[in-house]
DNA sequence: ATTATTGTAGACCAATCAGTCTACATCGAT
DNA sequence: ATCGATGTAGACTGATTGGTCTACAATAAT
């Protein structure tokens, strides 16, 4: 099997062997053990780093956590661009296939959750820089959604986007809580009666 | 207008001025700033309550945590077993007016989100007990709401229950990232395309 | 061979945190 | 009137945090 989006998304593009394994320890620290729970020294620990190479290359806790969105988008982009992208399915059919994807990235031992969303949780939400963030994240994610729905013939495209959005934010929750990828079945077969119904 | 569900569950059960002030700040802070970026002075100042009264009352700050725990179990143990229960409605009109209830709780200027889902996405989440905490909640909310399921006379309850509990856990996860309450609105009618499929 | 870059190792600092402690005020029940 | 419980006010502590700094090693390009 060739390697999952959420790997080449951290590997593929062109970062230094350091910056690759802090990304891949802070992700993976920030969304299991929580971002401010995660202390600097940790990351080091689990990356293999020097402190000093941490901050010679982010500058700062904050600048590091937008790297690991900037990684978790990208995934996003290569399922919806890629992986999705290449199928000669219908539309119909590639819609349900994110939910796929989806129990693919459950699946991972390293799956705690959305960064996105899990930051979201830990940090202000009035007039914080994080929730617009992910605002803007979620927004690009629901134009490449929207896409596939408006060409699978929906009557009202826009709102079966944003229920397949709904539907989509509450399976990952629910992997999250449960530890369970089971959830991206049940999100499939949900999506599946909105795509019917709408 | 009746007082709202959320203000009743830290109100009108058997606590004293000081516990409510303390409950009804913590639960704001820690779901609108996050519960690590929240220090105890912050709830000290906002509750209006001297620091000794908290360690009194609740020992520490994990036992706060609980306690407010505990105070949003109540919200909506009011609303099946109260709100919803009282109504003469059909099954399925009940399931539905739960995304009414929704829509009021994120129309609450205090609502930042769900106190469960927020607190699991910044705490350890492998054999933590934050996690588990939030298991338990989630199972006893989907027995009610599996309750009302199987009066709707769904074919397969148990299904349309993890559907139905997937699309309320998205308006809930929507609702806080872009701070909009329509996401109740979408997931009353993603619920309805649910239940007319199953 | 030398130099610049990128790395490691770890001491160190100021700020902040949860939690403890002392001293004093208020007030209802006896 | 007094006493015990419950409250306020705020100093204090030990641990931990994010971030800086010094000293040194390895590597690659000139």
């Amino acid at each position: 099997m060739a390697k999952a989006a959420a790997d080449r998304a951290a590997t593929e593009t062109k970062k230094t062997a350091t910056e690759t394994k802090l990304l891949l320890a802070a992700r993976r620290l920030f969304c299991r053990v929580g971002i401010h729970a995660t202390g600097i020294s940790r990351i080091l620990e689990e990356a293999g780093v020097a402190r000093r190479s941490l901050y010679m290359h982010y500058g700062s806790k904050e600048n590091l956590l937008k790297a690991v969105f900037d990684t978790e988008a990208s995934m996003w982009f290569q399922w919806f661009d890629l992986d999705l992208a290449s199928r000669e399915d219908s539309a119909r059919e590639r819609i349900l296939a994110l939910f796929d994807l989806l129990k693919d990235w459950f699946e991972r031992e390293d799956f705690f959750g959305c960064v996105f969303i899990n930051a979201v949780a830990e940090h202000e939400k009035e007039n914080g820089w994080v929730k617009e963030v992910a605002i803007a994240h979620r927004e690009k994610i629901n134009a490449r959604l929207g896409a596939m729905v408006e060409a699978s013939g929906a009557r009202d495209p826009d709102m079966v986007t944003e229920k397949l959005s709904l539907v989509i934010d509450g399976a990952i929750v629910t992997a999250m809580v449960t530890g369970s990828s089971g959830a991206a079945h049940v999100g499939r077969l949900a999506a599946e009666d909105i795509l019917r119904s709408g």
